[in-house]
DNA sequence: AGCATGCCTG
DNA sequence: CAGGCATGCT
C-alpha cells in the first residue's frame, strides 16, 4: 500500500493565547502544525488546549527520554519549575508559554521525540482543523477542552499538589484580577463550557469522520488516523495495512528451506529436528518479506523453544559449545525480526524476548571460558542488551509481566555499577521494585559499589540461576578487589587468614580455588591460611573467566534450559503448543565446557558443602573440655581485641578514602553526586566488611566460637590485654616501673568520657601509680591526642552520613544511647563494656555532632581549618572526673 | 630550644 | 596506638 513517510510532513508547534479556565488556572493553546512537502497546500493542524501541570509532564517525559537516548550531550531545555506564588503574573505565564514551545521545537528534529507516544497522548482528543480552509470560516472561540472523564479534581489533586489551592488571598485575586488582553473571559465563560460539552457529545456521538473530502471537516476531536501523524511510521492508507501479519506455520518458511536442503546449507543441528528461518538483515532494497514468509506470534514462540531445547540436544549431538550459540543466536535474531517486522509488542513480545534472554544469560556464562577466536563476548553483550532494551520496552506496555521482577533485575545484575541501570530500576513502580528479584538484585548493586564485598557475594549466593548467570562477569572482578580490600586491612596484623573462611567469603569453590587465587595476586599462603600484605598484593592484569558451582551452576537444578525458563512463568508454559521433541539431559551429561579446561583439582567444589560442614569440637572428657572452654574465652578476648585493631583500621581506610579519593574504577559511570555519596559511605563500608570477616566476639552458639578461633588460630600468642598489672607473670616484663601498661590505656580510655583536653597536672593527679618523665606524660597526651582524633572522625563520619541520607534535623543528627556512633565510641574507649557511660558524655557528643553537622551544612568544610572552632567548642566541655578514678590500681567499677 | 598540636602513616 | 614531621607558641 501507499505508505507515506512520516518526514513528509513538517511539524511545527506553537503555544499561544493563554487564558483563564473558569476553574481557576492558566491554560495554554497548543497546535501542533502539519505541513506536507509535497503539497504545501496540505496543512493540518492538532489544537489542544493543556494546563502547566500538563506541559510539565510532557516535558518531564520527553526530557526523560531524550536523556536516555543522548546520554546528556546534548542538553533538552529547561521548563520553569512549579510555584505557588505569583503563577498569575503576566512574566510567569509568558515565561511558561515560551518555554513550552521552545520544547515542543526542540523536539522537531529528533524522530525519537517526534515519535514518542508520549507525545502523541498529549495531542489525543485534540481537535483537527485545515487551517487553509479554516480560514475562510468565522473563527470560532476556541472549545475548551473538557477535563478527561476521571473528574478536575483528581486529575488536579494528582499533578498540582506543588500548587495548593489554598483558600488563600493570593489565588482567587489573581484568578479574578488578572486578565488576558484581548481575551473576553467574562460572563459567558459558562455558557461556553456548555457549548464545548455540547460540541463534544455531538463530535463523540458522529465520531469516525472522515477527512477524505476537503470540503467541510467539522473540527472534531483527533480520529486514529489524525492520531497517527504522531507514529513513527506514518501510514497514509488504514491503519490495519500497517504490519504484515504472517501466516507461515513452520518454523522455517517451507521455500527456504527446500532452498537450503538443496543447497546442503542445512545446519547440523537442523538435520534431526527440523529447520528454521535464517537471519537475514534486513537490507534496503530488499523486498519486504511475504506473509507466507513471516511466522506468527504463537509459532515464533514455538521456534523459540525449539531453539531453547536445542541447547540441549547440541550436547546430544556433539555439537560444540560456540557452534550451537552461533546457531541459536542466528536464528533467534531471526525470530526478532519477524517480531518487528509483524509489529508484536506488549507481553506477547515479552515472552519472546524473555526466552532469548535467559539464552543469552546462559550461553555467556557457559562460553565465557571459551578462546574469543570462538566466541566474541562484545557481541554477545550487544545482543544481550538489545534484548533488554526491548523487553523493556514491552514491559511499559500493560499486561501481565509475572517474569519481569526476575529480567528486570538480570538486566540490573548484568549492569552492576551503571548509573542507567539503576536509574531505570529505581524508576519502576514501586511494587515492582519491592520484588525480591528486584531487592536483592539493588543491594547488590549497592553492595557492589560500596565495595562491600562480604555483602555482595553473601547476597550473590542467593541469587536464581539465571540472575546469577547475568552477575557472573562481575564475580571475578568483585573478588579481586575484595582482596585489595583485605590485603590493606590485615596488612602488618600478622593476618594469617584461613583459606577455608575466604573461600566461603568468596564463595568460592573451595580452599584450593582461593588459595590459587591469592597466589595469583601475589599473597603468601602457609599451611590453610592466606597472609594479606598491602605491599605484596599485586594486579595479575588478566582477569580469567572462571565457572562457579557455588554461585551459579549450583542453582541450575537438574531441568532443561526451557523448564528453567518457563518455571517463572508456569502458567504461560502450560497454555503454549508444544512443538517441540524433548531431549532429556541431567547437569551431568552436558558437556559443560569447564569441566575440561579446568586444570588441576578435581573440582572439588562440589563436594564442600557436605564435606566440612560439622568441625565437631569432639569433646574427648571433661578435662579436654574444661581446657578447651578456657582456650576458648582467652580466644574470644584476642578476638575482641582483633576486632578493635580491624575497626582502627577501617578508620584508617576511611580516612584514605576521604583524602586521596576512591580509586578511579569506582568514578566510571557513577554521576559526581553519587561519587561523593560514596566517599563518605566508605567509612561505614569498610566496616561492614570487616563486620562480615570478623564475627563480633559476644556469647555466640559454640559453632561460632569455632568460628572466632579459626580465624585467629595462627595468630602469635598475644599477651593478655585487660587484666591490669596482676599477674603478668613469666612471659611478659614485669612492667618498668613507673611505665604504663595496658591497663593505664584502659582507664586513660574511660576518663575520655570526661575529659578530652587533660593538663599534665591532672594526668599527674590520677595517674598516682605512674612515675611521670617526659615521654610518659608525652605518651599519656599522645593518647588522648589519638582518642580526640578517632572520636572526631566518628562524629564528623556520622554527621556527612546523616546528612546525605537526609535524616538530620537543623541542630545535626541526634546521639542516642543506641544510635551508630555511640555503639562505635563505646566499643572503643570501654570495650569491655564493664563501664557505665556517663550521660555527660553524650552530651559532649551531641554538640559535637552538632557542630560537625552545622559546618558540613553551611559548607565550612571547605576551609582547610574548619575543625579548629569544634575543636574549641568541644574543649570548653570538661566534666569533672570520678574521684575513684584517683585510686592508684586500675579503673573503678561502677 | 622545648613542648604541645595536628595531620598522616604504618 | 605509635612514629614522623610540620607548625606554633613560649
Amino acid at each position: 500500500m501507499a505508505r507515506q513517510a512520516k518526514d513528509e510532513y513538517q511539524r511545527d508547534y506553537t503555544v499561544t493565547e493563554p487564558r483563564t479556565n473558569p476553574k481557576g488556572y492558566t491554560e495554554y493553546k497548543v497546535t501542533a502544525k502539519f505541513v506536507s512537502k509535497t503539497n504545501p497546500e496540505d496543512i493540518k493542524e492538532v489544537v489542544v488546549w493543556k494546563r502547566y501541570s500538563d506541559l510539565r509532564k510532557l516535558h518531564g517525559d520527553l526530557a526523560y527520554t531524550h536523556r536516555h537516548l543522548f546520554r546528556r550531550l546534548e542538553d533538552f531545555p529547561a521548563f520553569p519549575k512549579a510555584q505557588v506564588f505569583g503563577r498569575f503574573e503576566p512574566e510567569v505565564i509568558e515565561e511558561r508559554r515560551q518555554a513550552a514551545e521552545t520544547m515542543l521545537r526542540f523536539t522537531v528534529p529528533i524522530p525519537a521525540l517526534t515519535n514518542s507516544p508520549q507525545l502523541k497522548e498529549f495531542f489525543r482528543g485534540g481537535e483537527v482543523r485545515r487551517p487553509l480552509d479554516a480560514c475562510s470560516l468565522p473563527s470560532l472561540p476556541p472549545p475548551l477542552i473538557p477535563m478527561p472523564p476521571g473528574g478536575l479534581d483528581e486529575t488536579q489533586a494528582a499533578t498540582e499538589q506543588l500548587e495548593p489551592r489554598s483558600p488563600g488571598a493570593e489565588e482567587t485575586l489573581g484568578a479574578e484580577s488578572y486578565r488576558l488582553e484581548g481575551e473576553d473571559t467574562g460572563g459567558d465563560l459558562g455558557i461556553r463550557e456548555q457549548q464545548g460539552d455540547a460540541d463534544l457529545d455531538a463530535l463523540f456521538a458522529g465520531g469516525g469522520l472522515e477527512d477524505e473530502d476537503r470540503g467541510s471537516p467539522p473540527p472534531g476531536a483527533l480520529p486514529p488516523h489524525d492520531l497517527a501523524l504522531f507514529d513513527p511510521v506514518l501510514a497514509a492508507g488504514p491503519p490495519m495495512e500497517e504490519f504484515p501479519v504472517g501466516t507461515c506455520q513452520a518454523m522455517c518458511p517451507p521455500a527456504e528451506r527446500a532452498r537450503r536442503e538443496r543447497q546442503g546449507r542445512l545446519h547440523r543441528l537442523e538435520e534431526e529436528d527440523g529447520a528454521v528461518k535464517e537471519y537475514s538483515r534486513p537490507a534496503a532494497g530488499k523486498p519486504r518479506p511475504l506473509p507466507e514468509e513471516l511466522r506468527p506470534p504463537a509459532v515464533l514462540l514455538a521456534t523459540v523453544r525449539h531453539l531453547l531445547g536445542c541447547v540441549e540436544s547440541q550436547a546430544a549431538t556433539a555439537v560444540a559449545p560456540a557452534e550451537g550459540y552461533d546457531f541459536i543466536t542466528d536464528r533467534l535474531r531471526a525470530v526478532r525480526l519477524d517480531a518487528a517486522l509483524q509489529g508484536l509488542r506488549g507481553a506477547p513480545y515479552a515472552t519472546l524476548l524473555e526466552r532469548v534472554a535467559a539464552y543469552l544469560l546462559h550461553a555467556g556464562y557457559c562460553l565465557g571460558a571459551q578462546p574469543p577466536a570462538l566466541w566474541d563476548p562484545h557481541l554477545h553483550r550487544a545482543q544481550l542488551q538489545e534484548t533488554f532494551a526491548g523487553l523493556r520496552r514491552c514491559y511499559r506496555e500493560p499486561g501481565p509481566h509475572r517474569a519481569q521482577p526476575l529480567f528486570q533485575a538480570c538486566f540490573l545484575l548484568c549492569n552492576l555499577g551503571s548509573s542507567e541501570a539503576l536509574r531505570e530500576t529505581l524508576d519502576l513502580p514501586a511494587p515492582l521494585r519491592g520484588s525480591p528479584e528486584l531487592r536483592t538484585a539493588l543491594d547488590i548493586h549497592w553492595a557492589f559499589l560500596e565495595r562491600d564485598w562480604a555483602r555482595f557475594f553473601r547476597r550473590a549466593r542467593g541469587l536464581s540461576y539465571l540472575a546469577s548467570c547475568a552477575l557472573h562477569p562481575h564475580v571475578a572482578p568483585a573478588r579481586r578487589q575484595a582482596l585489595l580490600t583485605l590485603s590493606h586491612g590485615f596488612n602488618s596484623r600478622r593476618g594469617h587468614f584461613p583459606l577455608e573462611r575466604l573461600a566461603r567469603l568468596l564463595a568460592a569453590e573451595g580452599e584450593g580455588e582461593v588459595a590459587e587465587l591469592c597466589e595469583a595476586h601475589g599473597l603468601r599462603v602457609e599451611g590453610a591460611a592466606v597472609i594479606f600484605q598491602k605491599a605484596a598484593y599485586k594486579d595479575p592484569g588478566v582477569l580469567e573467566h572462571r565457572p562457579s558451582w557455588e554461585l551459579v551452576e549450583g542453582k541450575r537444578g537438574e531441568g532443561s534450559l526451557l523448564e528453567l525458563v518457563e518455571g517463572v512463568d508456569p502458567e504461560l508454559s502450560m497454555s503454549l503448543p508444544h512443538l517441540k521433541l524433548e531431549v532429556p539431559h541431567t547437569r551431568r551429561d552436558l558437556p559443560w565446557p569447564w569441566v575440561a579446561s579446568r586444570t588441576g583439582e578435581p573440582c572439588m567444589g562440589h563436594s564442600l558443602p557436605s564435606a566440612k560442614q560439622p568441625r565437631s569440637l569432639d569433646p574427648e572428657g571433661p578435662e579436654a573440655r574444661a581446657r578447651l572452654q578456657q582456650e576458648l574465652e582467652a580466644m574470644a578476648e584476642q578476638v575482641g581485641q582483633l576486632r578493635e585493631n580491624l575497626a582502627q583500621i577501617s578508620w584508617g581506610l576511611a580516612w584514605a578514602g576521604l583524602a586521596s579519593g576512591i580509586p578511579p574504577r569506582l568514578e566510571r559511570g557513577v554521576p559526581p553526586g553519587l561519587a561523593q555519596l560514596l566517599k563518605e559511605e566508605l567509612g561505614a563500608v569498610v566496616d561492614a566488611v570487616l563486620r562480615g570477616v570478623v564475627p563480633p566476639p559476644r556469647c555466640r552458639p559454640p559453632g561460632d566460637q569455632a568460628e572466632a578461633l579459626a580465624l585467629v588460630v595462627r595468630k602469635p600468642p598475644v599477651a593478655p590485654l585487660l587484666p591490669h598489672s596482676g599477674l603478668d607473670g613469666p612471659p611478659c616484663q614485669p612492667p618498668a616501673q613507673g611505665s604504663l601498661t595496658p591497663g593505664h590505656l584502659k582507664k586513660a580510655k574511660l576518663m575520655f568520657f570526661y575529659t578530652r583536653y587533660p593538663s599534665a597536672a591532672t594526668l599527674k593527679a590520677y595517674f598516682p601509680d605512674v612515675r611521670f618523665s617526659r615521654s610518659v606524660t608525652a605518651q599519656l597526651i599522645k593518647w588522648f591526642s589519638n582518642f580526640r582524633e578517632f572520636f572526631y572522625l566518628q562524629a564528623e563520619r556520622f554527621s556527612r552520613q546523616a546528612l546525605s541520607g537526609g535524616r538530620a534535623g537543623p541542630q545535626g543528627p541526634s546521639v542516642t544511647p543506641a544510635c551508630q556512633l555511640a555503639r562505635v565510641l563505646c566499643q572503643h574507649f570501654n570495650k569491655a563494656s564493664d563501664y557505665q557511660v556517663p550521660a555527660g558524655f553524650l552530651e559532649v557528643t551531641q554538640v559535637a555532632v552538632r557542630e560537625f553537622s552545622q559546618a558540613i551544612a553551611g559548607g565550612r568544610d571547605a576551609d582547610p581549618a574548619w575543625k579548629k572552632p569544634i575543636y574549641r567548642v568541644i574543649s570548653k566541655l570538661e566534666a569533672d572526673i570520678p574521684e575513684a578514678f584517683r585510686a592508684p590500681p586500675g579503673p573503678p567499677h561502677t
